[in-house]
DNA sequence: ACGTTAATGAGAATGATTCTCATTCTATTT
DNA sequence: AAATAGAATGAGAATCATTCTCATTAACGT
């Protein structure tokens, strides 16, 4: 329960704090934009402010609850942590966001860092292109 | 030459797009960012706005001439296209920025795109790191 | 050299995110 | 349960990167 992930990061309970992790918790997309999350709060009913969700987020971020990516387009999109690491693909048209996680990649950026002398300690790895949806192959692109 | 990299674009050959060209293509660095190039050129006595240097980088990359790349930290930085196509490991204390490129890496994205329907259009892939210098290896991290 | 048209520079405008600050809430102490 | 210290909140201002507007200037085919 969300309420037990809080406590553990030192930050208080809060209102605020448990409704959005909530709404992240319970998004079909999984990944949401600041905005997207104050105004599904909003329509909720709740009384929050856009700064305390940005402010809360990067709290979030920190403490390892959540996971920010920038995906192309401006804004930071967020997500829950849970489970281990994975990557991204991204549809350059509908913007559906299905994930991935595969080894030998892994693997191998582990060797390259090695040998270009870097301590790795993240990376992020991202593809578009253009997913399985009827409306999405094979249009003449306006990405 | 510059000069005829810009006249195969369509784009005219003006004063302050061969400026940030010879900007670019001279840079230790290579990754630039916008006002990185704006103030270089204002340095040397160039006569240059922050908006055309915006705008022409848009055309560039437009072009194929330039590739812009959004690493951690808010600017995008720039890099004159040349040679094939490669990937960044960034340092997270220096700035510095190597480049590499991965068959088995480009290879499996190829196979994880198809088998998730998507058709792969681009992909950026970036690792965060402590590189070999002195004082970026062992900090206690300030990141 | 001329004229059409694109390009430029300055500053305003925008969009995302962060900051400020007075007020409210949490969790801990009486 | 009331008191309290300090953190959290919401509103709006502020900031940062980037884009837009528009009057002026420069590029280049004729």
């Amino acid at each position: 329960m969300e309420n037990q992930d809080l406590r553990n990061t030192g930050l208080k309970v809060t209102v605020p704090r448990l409704k959005m992790l909530e709404c992240l918790g319970k998004a079909q997309d999984r990944h949401l934009t600041a905005e997207a999350i104050y105004r599904q709060l909003l329509e909720a009913g709740e009384e929050i402010g856009l700064a305390t969700v940005y402010r809360a987020l990067t709290q979030f971020e920190a403490a390892g609850l959540v996971t920010r990516h920038h995906f192309e387009g401006g804004q930071a999109v967020f997500e829950l942590e849970r489970g281990p690491h994975h990557d991204h693909i991204v549809c350059i048209h509908c913007g559906r966001v299905e994930e991935f996680y595969d080894e030998a990649i892994e693997k191998r950026q582990r060797a390259i860092a090695k040998k270009l002398g870097f301590i790795l300690r993240d990376h992020t790895l991202t593809m578009y292109g253009e997913c399985s949806r009827p409306n999405c192959q094979g249009q003449n692109d306006e990405s």
